[in-house]
Order: structure tokens, then C-alpha cells, then sequence
DNA sequence: CCATAATCGGAGTATATAGTCCGAATTAAA
DNA sequence: TTTAATTCGGACTATATACTCCGATTATGG
């Protein structure tokens, strides 16, 4: 299957993160059931979020009863932070057209155009946090 | 490496494009030739070039002095014409999030942020052509 | 006519990403 | 204390994309 922007673990990434957030109140959650839920393989989404645990982005408990859980107040937690921990932040230095030699000294018609809109995406994801996320769950306070 | 919106084979199309365009009066253009000058492979060049004959982007001449030349007027031709050839449009139609099952009837928060910015991408790839991106040659007639 | 220079087509290899498997370590609960 | 449930780590396989190689075909120009 085709991404968009970001690669297959990233996407997983995010989509983990909100599934955690929405039952942050649980405890914590195994990978199997966030993989039954999301409909995603098991054994992937534990590695991907493992790889989160070392960023201090969640917290995982091994043992029976274990799981996962978010390691930060949702609300200080952007989209753009994980992008940029799984994917980098090549997206949004990158030409768009792969023209590595170009030095923008005399830009293509492309150029001025692709600059805005690689600001809005970053500022898109640095301004939606992980908390926006759950109307439902935030109505529960 | 990594590419930002398109394949990397996208990419060396549309290069590939631009530099026969911009050349578009010099005769038969040897793969060769614009491998040299775009520091590419060879033979993948080539193969990508050959992938957009039969879709009359471009026009091919074999033996001695052969090469490639464009087949229609680059004031008439989009990028967005070459994109949707090699990479199809589901990068203009898939979530950025990846979520496969998301009908968009209760959407998330970034489903109205990133509507606009793919539409943008959409318009800018559309509204370029190729003949926009040689200021000096255009300045031969 | 012949040598040379090019595309064409098909098959092959390389690499990165995606995804799987399993056994060990760990912990909670029975 | 035993059992069951879980993460963890490492190694493995699968797949798609990127890229190469070569022989056949085609055409030009001497
Ligand atoms: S000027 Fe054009 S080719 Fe150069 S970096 Fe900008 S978008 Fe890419
Ligand atoms: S609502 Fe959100 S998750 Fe659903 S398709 Fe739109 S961007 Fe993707």
C-alpha cells in the first residue's frame, strides 16, 4: 500500500498513540489489544511502540496485566513530535522534485509555491496535539 | 534516500522532462547523454523514459543519433500530467494518517487542516507546466 | 553494406521497508 | 509458589522499489 507523507511505522505510530490516549483512564493496554482494535498486526505495533519508549513518548509495564500507557499529558504531546522521531524531519527540508544539486539561488517555478505548503503541513501537525483527539473521552473529566 | 510526495522513479521523470524540454531544440536527446548531465543512472533513466512513450509524453528514435525528444509542446504539458502517469493520485486521495477504515463522517482534527494543503499540492502541480521552467530557452524564440 | 550508436525488452540483483517468529525476562495474580 | 500474560530483543522472512545487465532490434552515416 502507498503512504502519503510519513512511512508505514509512522502512521502506525500515531495511530497507536491516539488509541492510547482515547483509553488512557484503563490502564495500561497490551499490544494485542490495540492491534485487535486498529485491526493491525500484533507483533508490528509492539516493536513500533517499544521504539516510543526510549523517547519517553510512552511507558510500557511488561508482566501479566501489562501494556502500555502515554508517558506525557496528551495535551503537551504534538503530531509533529512523533513524525519527527520516527521519520525525521526530511519531509520538510527535502526538494520536492529530488533535485539534489539545486541550491535555490535561482529557484524553479516550483519552488515558491512548495515552501508554504510544507509550512502549513509542519504547522498542521505541530499544532494538533494528541488530546484533540478524544472529544469523548475529554467530556469525561 | 528519501523522497517527500513522490517515487523516486517520479522524480527522475520528471527531471528527465525538464532537462529534454529544456533542450527541446537541439534534436534527439541520447539517455546517455542526460544521465551525464543530471547525474543519474544510465539505464534507469532510460527505462523511465521509455515507460512514458506509450503514454505520448514523450517520443523515442532508435539507432545511431537516436534518443528521446518530447512529444507534445511543454506549454501544454502539467507535472501533474507526469505525477498521475508514474504515481496514480492516491496521494491526493489517501488519509495522511494512514487509517483505512476512517469514513470521514465524524472527521478528526486533521482532516480539515489537511484537506486545503492537499488541495494546494494538487493545484500547484496542475497549474505548472513544464514550459515554465526554462526562462532562457523560452527567451530563443 | 558495414560499423556504430542508440532504444527496447526481459530478466536479474540490491536495498530499504514492512512484517513475522520465538525464546527470554518480567510481573501480576491465582 | 506456580502459572499465565505480557514486554523485550534479536534474528528472520516478505515485499516493493530501486537499480543493473545484456542481448536483440533498429536506424544512421560513412
Ligand atoms: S528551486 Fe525547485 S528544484 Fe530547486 S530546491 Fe526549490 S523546488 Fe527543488
Ligand atoms: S478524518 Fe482524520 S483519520 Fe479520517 S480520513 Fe480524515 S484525516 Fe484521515
Amino acid at each position: 500500500m502507498m503512504t502519503v507523507l510519513f512511512s508505514r511505522k509512522c502512521e502506525y505510530a500515531l495511530q497507536g498513540i491516539l488509541y492510547l490516549a482515547e483509553n488512557q483512564f484503563k490502564g495500561n493496554i497490551s499490544a494485542e489489544q490495540i492491534a485487535t482494535d486498529l485491526d493491525i498486526s500484533r507483533d508490528f505495533i509492539s516493536k513500533t511502540l517499544q521504539s516510543l519508549v526510549k523517547d519517553d513518548i510512552i511507558q510500557s509495564h511488561r508482566g501479566k496485566s501489562g501494556g502500555f500507557t502515554l508517558a506525557k499529558d496528551p495535551d503537551s504531546m504534538s503530531l509533529l513530535d512523533i513524525v519527527l522521531i520516527i521519520d525525521g524531519n526530511s519531509v520538510f527540508e527535502s526538494c520536492v522534485l529530488g533535485l539534489p544539486t539545486c541550491g535555490a539561488d535561482s529557484p524553479c517555478p516550483v519552488h515558491d509555491k512548495w515552501g508554504p505548503i510544507r509550512e502549513a503541513s509542519r504547522k498542521m501537525l505541530e499544532n494538533t496535539t494528541v488530546a484533540q483527539f478524544q472529544p469523548i473521552t475529554g467530556s469525561e473529566y
